[in-house]
DNA sequence: AGAATTGTCCCACTATTTGGCACCAAACAA
DNA sequence: TTGTTTGGTGCCAAATAGTGGGACAATTCT
């Protein structure tokens, strides 16, 4: 900052607008600074008047770091013409992608799921075909599901397995829902709906950004699930939340969804997403 | 830098060695340091200790920048486990290769190469089915060529299409050899290889990392071409290098495709593009 | 339980960054 | 062409922002 403790009250008036709301006493404000710049240039500003007056800072400090951000490959200079993301930027989010664990990632949200639904949550990716299952917080209302962490489950059967197929196009929905459903129904056990209405229900749950699974995959068991994105918008991974029927009147469904979907969102922008 | 004015000589000349060349960056200690952080974490080394030994920073230092990193969204970290790079960097690779104007980062290398060369280069990219020219550098040998930026050319006859055809799956290539080669050949004009032949060329192409054009699409010119890939490996663009045949003499373009190919990757490189 | 690594403070010192200014080169407008 | 604006580069005194040592607590490993 700027700004001394010695100010007054005057003075901090006129810094008004300057660094609004970050007041963050942290110490490393050339870097943060250049981050700024960064963004600022990833923003679409390119021009140095423009950036200097975006960040406040005075001609020659945004040029000394605007040519260190140039040197090492974080932007790219078309003299006299402008600035913009550089290759380094390219690397480096690649590589972002490609290191980041998935569950490490997402376990913090999951857990703060389960502890304000109080209900067994899943998150799991899709492999081959099937849902895998990559992590699972117990509920705390005692009763125990039979999923385990690397189990896997059929796609169109499960929660998790419909939110994973909101991403596809839905031109494989049918091979994928003929997969879970074969020709004969074994006796007595759930399954999913028959296609034509499957299919309504996926396109419904597409529009709405979650998916349910009505005791399809389990007597008893109902679960609302929502995809998980990654920087490229892809469907990396889905979580859900189930319980027993007597938890899971269809009225909690429609509540639960949209929470189910935040999470699925935070983990998402963890990811790298950003909304659409 | 980091030395203190009690190090001996020897030290200072260790240091020296150190950043050698980069005798420009100065003034943004703490920006430069907080990147250099950055690409050591994305070379892997994610625990406090390892980051600091890499960057001879103190843990104090080495804390600060990397909380504030984290603060950004620059860096994401799991306590007391390590740090991995962070959504934001996901965030700006992907803008940085939206915002990329393939034709200005191009152009400087072109130049180049025209240049060197003494012949027209041209760049170009595909669109359905097409090749597209982007930007053409006259030659200096006098010639003109009737290419012109925005024209549009059939891919399995020209030095570029066929550089852009080695980024696609071999799969591809018939099809689009077809659309080339019409039923019937115009009589007396210029055109591929038919297609076994052509298939085998294309795959020697693709083993050497640069294509030619034996007057296919216009008699009397010849050109050498190379692919230009973007951040993700993919094939976004092409360089070629072409003149009459009596400047183009077998040797000669076996001699060019090393250097086209170098051109593009050149490029490529400013692309975000890194060597497999 | 002990050892090793990590997360979090604090604080005096000074090296690092700042920002004003001045000059030149390019680009743009007329 | 000329005049005007914006961009690139360098210098330098001032002081702020950053440094790094150290102490302590939390966590994980073994």
């Amino acid at each position: 900052m700027v700004v001394k403790q010695t100010m007054s009250a005057a003075m901090a008036a006129m810094e008004q607008e300057a660094d609004a709301g970050k007041t963050q006493g942290t110490g490393t404000q050339t870097l943060l600074r250049g981050l700024a710049l960064l963004e600022c240039v990833a923003a679409g500003i390119g021009d140095v008047k423009g950036i200097a007056a975006r960040l406040g800072t005075p001609r020659s400090t945004t040029n000394r770091m605007l040519s260190s951000l140039v040197a090492e490959g974080y932007l790219h200079h078309i003299p006299y013409k402008g600035y913009l993301l550089g290759p380094k930027l390219i690397q480096l989010g690649m590589k972002a992608l490609e290191q980041r664990p998935l569950v490490a990632i997402a376990r913090p949200h999951i857990e703060a799921l389960a502890e304000t639904t109080g209900d067994t949550v899943h998150l799991g990716v899709e492999e081959n075909g099937e849902v895998f299952y990559l992590d699972k917080i117990p509920g705390t209302r005692g009763l125990e599901m039979r999923s385990r962490t690397g189990q896997r489950m059929p796609l169109a059967s499960t929660g998790l397995g419909k939110a994973l197929m909101l991403g596809m196009p839905p031109a494989r929905w049918q091979a994928l829902h003929a997969l879970t459903c074969p020709a004969e129904p074994p006796a007595g056990r759930p399954r999913p709906a028959d296609w034509p209405v499957f299919q309504e229900q996926l396109t419904r749950y597409v529009a709405q950004g979650w998916a349910m699974d009505l005791e399809e995959n389990e007597l008893g068991i109902r679960c609302v699930a929502a995809p998980v994105r990654d920087g490229r918008n892809l469907v990396v991974a889905a979580v859900s939340v189930a319980s027993a029927v007597p938890y899971m009147p269809e009225d909690r469904m429609t509540t639960l969804g949209p929470l189910v979907r935040a999470t699925a969102e935070a983990i998402s922008k963890d990811l790298g997403w950003t909304a659409p």
